[in-house]
RNA sequence: GGCGCUAUCGUCUAGGGGUUAGGACGGGUGAUUCUCAGUCACUAAACCGGGGUUCGAAUCCCCGUAGCGCUGCCA
């Protein structure tokens, strides 16, 4: 892929106008896995660009070669592709504004360097990471109130100085000249005008020594090149902006339109990280969260559509998202309203398509294969169970007893259930259930509301003890569709070892 | 230290001068088919503080306070 090397003429970048479809970028860099906030960011600029009919692009940001993890590459398009975030343009999908790795557009930016060099709006600087950081020191030491930041030692460095150091090979950078005592200001569509002063900028650096462009070179020459018409990312950059603009007007480019996104927090306020919940996206995958509850989930996290609606699928999040109504305010993750959240879409899920995950954390548990290669079966488990789970794993773990005897019988349970008065009773039901025809949901329930009636007992009476009898716990589907998946054969053989348990507690005065 | 952003129930939020300040999660109480970790109903719970502006402020302005961000040849 081929790119021209400066795409569009200084100056001719149109201002995005209301109505034209708008292009955004997601724009992570790979050092580490993507976390929530990152995501919910992604997924803000993907439902911006579907609701306006607009193009999302991707762009790996791979210019720290100090940071860059070679895994994260994969782990961000698979938490990209999990959530159902697919971009329009970048790495895999291709598109006429690339390269998408900004790695392979370092020539790009070290021409637009030399724009701005020779147009004298920024100069090479030779200070060495020494010098910088004994200034640094200094001016902490100081507690300088104003002009702190790059002291400009190299800003005005004689012609023939200059050419000398080049000539040397001296490592260098080039920094933008900031402009002495300007307010600097911008328009952000969440939070209003926003204005800085110049002085509070030092003359950043926009080409590293190592030839490799700083975050904002790169950021302001893609998204300009790119034809980004919206900047939305998080809030940590309100403060570079400004530095952003700065870079535009040198070029003689409008710059896009901002948007900063609030952070999400962890629960105790502070910031979300591993050891304070998960935290990365693929986490929440393997806890056994369906990614559209966390998409629902992380769109609520700072918008809201403006109705009570909560519980919203992807299309009406599209329909209904607007910048207008992304909150300022940072947001704490609060995962017990996603569990609620991922238990309400696991209801509205097919057993069949929950299938392949519940099966792949059974097949790790040890149990008979033969009742494992039953879809039919292992489907009529998971919808008895998906009703009731909040995680992927509940399903798999509170069924087991589908596939074995129960070990044991909850203690509490046991304790109400399993006394003696019991024993004739399953006796009564032993006897029926090995003659009942079809043994099927409906023929069981008129066999237990019957059994009952005959016995002059509730019904509860005969259900609770069986449901503690088969299961080996106190709650659980219905009981009825429970002995039916079950089957006679494993039904009447837990009664009988349950009938056994009831006779020997008996003898120990239990 | 400087600069900036933010501030409604415990949490996510609605609200854009006049409301009994609404909804959701979680909590509590109750109901319910055979259980509930399901379902339904009910309930407790908030405008950070202080000044203004106004007939009237959760809403507009200022100050304070707190939290967060930036202050890197990281993004």
């Amino acid at each position: 892929m081929t790119t021209p090397l400066i795409s569009g003429k200084i100056g001719e970048m149109a201002d995005w106008k209301e109505g034209m479809p708008p292009v955004v970028r997601f724009a992570p860099s790979p050092t580490g896995y993507l976390h929530v906030g990152g995501a919910r960011t992604a997924l803000f600029n993907f439902l911006f660009a579907r609701h306006h009919g607009g193009r999302f692009i991707l762009r790996i940001e791979d210019t720290d070669r100090k940071r860059y993890q070679p895994d994260a590459l994969a782990e961000i398009f698979a938490s990209l592709k999990w959530l159902g975030l697919q971009w329009d343009e970048g790495p895999e999908a291709g598109g006429g504004a690339g390269p998408y790795f900004q790695s392979l557009r370092t020539a790009l930016y070290r021409e637009h360097a030399d724009r701005l060099l020779a147009a004298g709006r920024a100069y090479r600087c030779f200070c060495t990471e020494e010098r910088l950081a004994q200034l640094r020191l200094e001016q902490e030491k100081a507690k300088m109130a104003h002009g702190s930041g790059y002291d400009r030692h190299c800003r005005d460095l004689e012609e023939a100085r200059v050419r000398a150091l080049l000539a040397a090979d001296t490592p260098h950078v080039v920094r933008l000249k900031v402009p002495d005592d300007r307010s600097v200001a911008f328009h952000d569509l969440i939070r209003g005008d926003i204005a800085y002063d110049s002085a509070q900028l030092d003359d950043l650096v926009l080409l590293k020594s190592d030839g490799f462009p700083t975050y904002h070179l790169a950021n302001v020459v893609d998204d300009h090149l790119m034809g980004i018409s919206h900047v939305l990312r998080g809030d940590e950059w309100i403060a570079s902006t400004p530095k952003h603009i700065l870079i535009y007007e040198a070029f003689g480019w409008a710059p896009p339109l901002f948007a900063h996104m609030p952070v999400i927090l962890a629960p105790d306020g502070g910031k979300l990280s591993k050891r304070r919940g998960a935290a990365s996206v693929l986490d929440y995958q393997r806890a056994g969260f369906l990614p559209e509850a966390l998409r629902n989930f992380l769109a609520l996290l700072g918008w809201a559509p403006g109705d009570d609606r909560e519980v919203m699928p992807l299309e009406e999040l599209i329909a209904a998202f607007t910048l207008e109504r992304v909150q300022a305010k940072a947001a704490v993750f609060d995962e017990t309203k996603l569990e609620w959240m991922n238990g309400v879409y696991l209801q509205r899920r097919s057993a069949e398509s929950l299938l392949p995950d519940v099966q792949a954390i059974w097949e790790k548990m040890e149990l008979a294969h033969d009742a494992l290669a039953d879809e039919v079966f292992l489907k009529k488990v998971i919808a008895m169970f998906k009703e009731r789970s909040r995680k992927i794993g509940e399903i798999a773990e509170n069924s087991l007893y589908f596939f074995r005897d129960p070990l044991e019988y909850d203690a509490q349970a046991a304790k109400k259930y399993f006394k003696p008065d019991m024993l004739p009773r399953i006796d009564a039901l032993l006897a029926a259930l090995a003659d009942l025809q079809p043994f099927a949901q409906d023929a069981l329930e008129g066999l237990y509301r019957r059994l009952a009636e005959e016995l002059g007992v509730s019904a509860g009476k005969l259900i609770h003890p069986t449901r503690l009898a088969v299961s080996g716990v106190g709650f659980g589907p219905g009981l009825f569709e429970m002995l039916e998946t079950l089957g006679r054969e494993t039904v009447l053989r837990r009664l009988r070892k349950a009938r056994g348990q009831i006779a020997a507690r008996g003898q120990d005065g239990n």
